[in-house]
RNA sequence: GGACCGGUAGUUCAAUUGGCUAGAGCACCGCCCUGUCACGGCGGAAGUUGCGGGUUCGAGCCCCGUCCGGUCCGCCA
């Protein structure tokens, strides 16, 4: 046998038993006789006492190294006075062993699995043993809550009757949206499936047939470039998609289940339940992003008529300007405003920042100079700013304007640390614009998902300036991460030949891209809408991570390189011939 | 594709201004130690400072090139 209980759940209920225990050498401390040994797995940690006294074959003992794996049979006894670790679950107890014996030893590591205070390894040496990396607390821990997490999620949605269902893995290329992943066809020469980016059109055609609620925790691979919140190649969804609701009818359903998996799972609290809606043009002008971290305020205020009346040449020759009050902000250096500060704010498209400090009830450096007294206070009063903050303003276009202070929002609620790690600000941004201008090509372009239901339908789209039609198409967003977007589907193919044509597509484009679907749609489709969260970015906002690849057990590193097993890697002449391919051999 | 930051024993980090025979912790090897929990003590092995060139009496450090890695932009729900 090889164990009667894990490494974490002796108390002091089971002293007195005689137990078997396997896992993992996690710590060994020698005392020339006497041996401690931290016994490791995933359940937790048992300290095993070794000594020679009880123990025949001691060299074995003193054989062991970190990270062999052996059974210990031994009897389970309670720590003696002052002898007890209040940091392990089992801290009150140990195990006498009477035999130990070793399962698999190991060659010298490639870094240590104990959790010492010191500098990460090197990524790509971790994600090369990514099998050791994964024995490491945080790591483990991360991969456990994620099965949590799923597990719930699957039984909210079967207790909403929705079904889990499977698409294809090896479906259709489709033009729009990001880079497909290709395979090639063996039985027919020069065709190719593509891995799918997302089950977005089999779900809609589930609607048409009839399934009414669908979900699955769906593959989605898409060949673009990552970032720390976007896993190169392939990352997971939450898809899901219903019959006969409206949007409000949808989120009042899911809603729940965000507040069981903060509440419930995580143990963490909700920011603001039920969820705030907010629609897209407010929360830009508050928040100067279309997914603000909510756990806090800070919001952006429009100061454009004030900002006029000063002799200020960028305030004057611009179209808005917005203000950010940064309470404290005061105490902020000219290095970090000129360094950090900035910077964000070039990451939200500005070109500078300019700024002011609130002190002594007025107004002092920065473009402090180019207002008169009375106009500096004028906007203290009008902004409500108090002694000691700092003023950042955004200039430009309406969007510009307040997407350069978005960023430094978020910059300044993590100096000052207003982002509580115990809670979680989930909203829903609706109402977003169905089209854009397009500055490069000069003309309207779709938003966001071009199969996003119009509101006003048709009627919308005949009369009203396209720049002006509002899709019902929403987001679900928490802490500052966009964790899916969301729409009621165009299901109307007169609605939809229309909606592509005030984009400048004809009818014979759309045919030829969605042809499949609008034909579906022609035999009737009930209304529908869904959404598609993705499972990564749920588990960073429970747990606090920054890096998706903490919330994945075999991740892609940033050349979409797996270093463990060696993807992707060559195949042989043999494979590339029945698949009819050649490689172009690079020029030298 | 572009910008920025980085690369020193297996690993995490040091190495004042260009002055070394490149150090320390952990891991590894050997010895000592019966109440530790980051155990402790003594000793040992371990390095082409990513690579190539240059400046210099002298380069881990300065310069040029190159490779590799990370973050961000482009791209992408």
């Amino acid at each position: 046998m090889f164990r009667t209980h894990t490494c974490g759940v002796l108390t002091k209920e089971e002293s007195g038993k005689s137990v078997t225990l396997s896992g993992w050498v996690h710590k060994h401390r020698n005392f020339g006789g006497l041996v401690f040994l931290d016994l490791r797995d995933r359940y937790g940690i048992t300290q095993i006492v070794c000594n020679p006294e009880n123990i025949t074959d001691f060299t074995v003992v003193e054989s062991l190294k970190y990270e062999h794996i052996i059974t210990v049979e031994g009897t389970v006894e309670l720590r003696t006075e002052g002898t007890q670790n209040t940091t392990l679950s089992t801290g009150e107890v140990e195990v006498i062993a009477t035999h130990v014996s070793i399962l698999s030893n190991t060659k010298p590591l490639p870094f240590e699995i104990f959790d010492a205070k010191k500098g990460e390894e090197d990524e790509e040496l971790r994600l090369k043993y990514r099998f050791l990396e994964l024995r490491r607390k945080k790591l483990r821990d991360n991969i456990l809550f994620r099965a949590k997490v799923e597990t719930h999620i699957r039984q909210f949605m079967n207790s909403r009757d929705f079904i889990d269902i499977a698409t294809p893995i090896l479906t259709v290329s489709s033009p729009e949206g990001s880079r497909d992943y290709l395979v090639p066809s063996r039985i027919h020469p020069g065709k190719f499936y593509a891995l799918p980016q997302a089950p977005q059109q089999y779900k809609q055609l589930l609607m048409v047939a009839g399934f009414d609620r669908y979900y699955q925790i769906a593959p989605c691979m898409r060949d673009e470039d990552p970032r720390a919140d976007r896993a190169p190649g392939e990352f997971y969804q939450l898809d899901c998609e219903t019959s006969f609701m409206t949007s409000e009818e949808f989120f009042t359903l899911m809603e729940p289940l965000w507040i069981e998996l903060t509440e419930k799972v995580a143990g963490k609290k909700v920011q603001q339940n039920p969820l705030p809606r907010i629609p897209f043009r407010e929360c830009m002008e508050k928040y100067g992003t279309d997914k603000p971290d909510l756990r806090f305020g800070m919001e952006i205020q429009e100061v454009t008529s004030w900002a006029k009346k000063g002799s200020f040449e960028l305030f004057n020759t611009t179209e808005v300007v917005r203000v950010l009050v940064v309470p404290g902000g005061a105490d902020f250096s000219r290095k970090d405003i000129d360094g950090k500060f900035t910077q964000a704010a070039k990451q939200g498209n500005a070109q500078g920042l300019p700024w002011m400090k609130v002190v002594d009830g007025t107004c002092e450096s920065g473009i402090a100079k180019f207002f008169s007294h009375e106009q500096l206070q004028e906007i203290i009063q009008q902004v409500g700013a108090e002694d000691g903050s700092i003023l950042f303003f955004g200039i430009g276009s309406w969007e510009k304007s307040a997407t350069a202070l978005g960023t430094v929002r978020s910059l300044a609620g993590d100096i000052l640390e207003l982002k509580d790690p115990n809670v979680v600000a989930w909203a829903w941004i609706v109402d977003f614009p169905m089209y854009e201008w397009d500055e490069e090509n000069e003309k309207v372009d779709f938003g966001h998902n071009p199969f996003s239901m119009p509101k006003g339908g048709l009627e919308a789209l005949n009369t009203k300036d396209p720049l002006d039609i509002i899709a019902d198409q929403y987001d679900i967003i928490a802490n500052g991460l966009e964790l899916s977007s969301g729409a009621v589907r165009n299901k109307d193919p007169e609605i939809m030949y229309k909606a592509f044509e005030v984009a400048g597509y004809t009818k014979a484009d759309v045919d030829e891209k969605f042809g499949h679907m609008i034909q579906a749609f022609e035999f009737g489709a009930p209304p529908h809408c869904g959404f598609a969260p993705g499972i990564e970015r749920i588990i960073m906002v429970l747990t606090n991570e920054a890096s998706i690849r903490n919330v994945v057990a075999f991740p892609k590193n940033q050349k979409a390189e797996e270093p463990m097993m060696g993807s992707p890697s060559e195949v042989t002449e043999e494979q590339l011939k029945e698949l009819h391919l050649q490689i172009k051999k690079e020029k030298e």
